[in-house]
DNA sequence: TTGTACGCGTTATCAG
DNA sequence: CTGATAACGCGTACAA
């Protein structure tokens, strides 16, 4: 009822004849309150359309039900996704989210974390921040609750010798399990778990010649590639040939597929690192008058939106992307958590257009691999 | 150097021996402040790590700093894009975007009103609104300023028949400048524009023959619709061919294509309604064993980021996305603008791998169309 | 069951 | 140029 600016609870009580104690008793549910006045005090609030505000309330009550979450960008395919797991869980349980894209830049990561700390912002969420670890340590230092979602760290390629040619070792399996900082909350994809899913797919459907189109030196490159071995170890037929290609851009991915598949013979069968590189590998065939799924399957992995629209359809392992932001959610709200948690969950195996059994029409046995399985590791 | 809790204006004006709101002025930059007296403060501010409390600012002052942004999700190809744009503009200006994915439910969008109203936002922005204009009278009756980006509304299915099959009436020519709402400010794609700018690049190349895949019945379909009958009336070659599916969904429009590529010869080419609908056709020409470009040449409308991963890459309008979004900030920001504002932002023709001149080479004259060309309208 | 009164951290007004 | 002081809207001890 103020002349200018929105309807305050003082105009409210007035409104009611109450004071502004009983109606700040009656909009919270506090039991000590008579079940008429609460009624009559809520009806009024609907009538004169008070909105509480928010700014008020925090500077009284030092808790802001503010959810920070920082982004790469946005539109990478899946993290669209994942922010809005965030975005319902938190809805639910009467957070609201803070996004911010860093778009990779330091700066706009400390920025970030400038606004959150002066809005009163207590739950940190970094989505897919790549390295960077700093980040991760000011916000436990400022005191912050975080959890990291699909947190990926460069790796040194040496690793992925190891995997490739040699045995891997304890470094290897370890960057499988435990994570780095203690207090902080890690949600992640199961790389290996996929790897090795995408692989079963094709050693199922009989084919014997497999390629591992393999991505950039991090984390989850490295255990993707692992999870292609392990598969193929169980299956008694490694090693396969495993690509990698000088730079992340798909024109140097797609150079590295064109280039293998000159010397190759169909039929061929390759898991790809991710979706992406999945698309170059469907580029390079198709330059090379290679058909798919005909002469080489693909599998990729993350299921981004665009795989139900590549030219044929791509099949791939899921991840569970709003799942993964609603967990983050979870881990940081939950109420007795007991410490840190880190739940790593299994991706579901897509079947599109782009696999099929080698060299036309396959046995029997292989159709029991349709249809989207679990990613279990049941023996 | 409270015990619990963060430091504050009064912690850090006894930290400097002075009253807090010496310290409030030097902090925002007050010239009636002695240069001496403002560098110590801002100093120990450094020192002891002080964040100013948005909440009491906002109390205090009320105003915000902020703008609620609605999308109705994230991921949909172009909007990341454009809360980009926002994001940056507005960081650029000391605002922070506050948003809220509506998955285009009218109940969220309710909730994301009152949410808004709440934090005391005051500047207000809607990402590709699909018709509900609720929201939006909402908005502004709270008193909000409000901009729009790309706002779509559903349209009469007869006003398509009427650019098909007949002459556009007003009411299809006024689609394309007035807006509803006076209000608000319309930040919108030049879809007629887009729509002649995809057809001409076809004619100049050579073609003859051509057909529109229409899209579902929404204002920027039946615009782009219109922007093709234009360049081809221009060219002396209209009516031709408009395919229209029967649902929005991928797969209808792949059959729409399909069934008319059965009948037809090449060498053909299509302007589609959007990047997806493109590659439905894509798709469609690769089942139906066309060879695009050289049976058929696509072009498509916005550059969604996976335009340039299609097989082959997608010729295409590119959308100003980033641009988008920066502009529906000025707008509301911006000091005098003089009332709302409605700009109208032209694409980008982007050639990528989809189109080539009909049966091979073409004359040299098409060469002239090669590169990225403004949609501008010069005679 | 309800009312009174205080303080959260800032900024703006008014003195000095 | 600087310092007291009041007020923003709300939640909560304390009193009634």
């Amino acid at each position: 009822m103020t002349v200018a600016g929105r309807v305050t609870m003082k105009d409210l009580a007035a409104a009611c004849g109450v004071s502004t104690a009983t109606v700040s008793r009656a909009l919270r549910g506090d039991p000590a309150i008579s079940v008429g006045t609460r009624q009559a005090v809520l009806d009024m609030a609907e009538r004169v359309q008070y909105r509480p505000s928010a700014s008020a309330r925090r500077l009284r009550t030092k808790s802001s039900s503010l959810i920070g979450v920082v982004v790469q960008s946005v539109g990478d395919g899946y993290i669209g996704e994942v922010v809005l797991g965030i975005q319902s869980r938190a809805r639910e349980l009467g957070y609201q989210p803070l996004f911010f894209a860093s778009e990779g830049r330091e700066d706009l990561e400390a920025e970030a974390l400038d606004v959150f700390l002066s809005e009163q912002v207590t739950e940190f969420i970094a989505v897919s921040p790549t390295g960077k670890p700093q980040l991760l340590r000011r916000a436990v230092e400022e005191g912050l609750h975080v959890a990291v979602i699909n947190g990926d760290t460069e790796v040194p390629p040496a690793l992925f010798d190891d995997v490739t040619r040699g045995r891997p070792g304890r470094r290897v399996t370890q960057l499988g399990a435990a994570r780095g900082l203690q207090p902080v909350h890690y949600i992640t994809f199961d790389d290996v778990a996929a790897g090795r899913l995408a692989t079963r797919h094709l050693t199922a459907l009989g084919h014997r010649q497999l390629v591992h189109l393999s991505g950039p030196p991090v984390r989850s490159s490295l255990l993707r590639l692992l999870g292609f071995r392990q598969a193929l170890e169980e299956a008694g037929r490694w090693p396969q040939p495993v690509l990698v290609a000088p730079s992340p851009v798909l024109e140097s991915r797609e150079a590295v597929v064109t280039a293998y598949l000159r010397d190759a013979q169909p039929p061929l069968a390759m898991v790809a690192y991710d979706d992406l590189s999945a698309v170059a590998a469907l580029r390079a065939a198709h330059q090379a008058g290679w058909l798919v799924p005909d002469d080489l399957s693909v599998v990729g992995i993350d299921d981004i939106q665009f795989a139900a629209y590549t030219n044929p359809g791509l099949t791939t392992v899921a991840q569970p992307k709003q799942e993964l932001g609603a967990l983050a959610v979870d881990a940081l709200l939950a109420p007795a958590a007991a410490g840190p948690q880190a739940r790593v969950l299994n991706g579901r195996l897509v079947i599109r257009e782009s696999t099929m059994p080698p060299a036309g029409p396959g046995p029997a046995a292989a159709a029991d691999t349709r249809g989207a399985t679990d990613a279990g590791d049941a023996p």
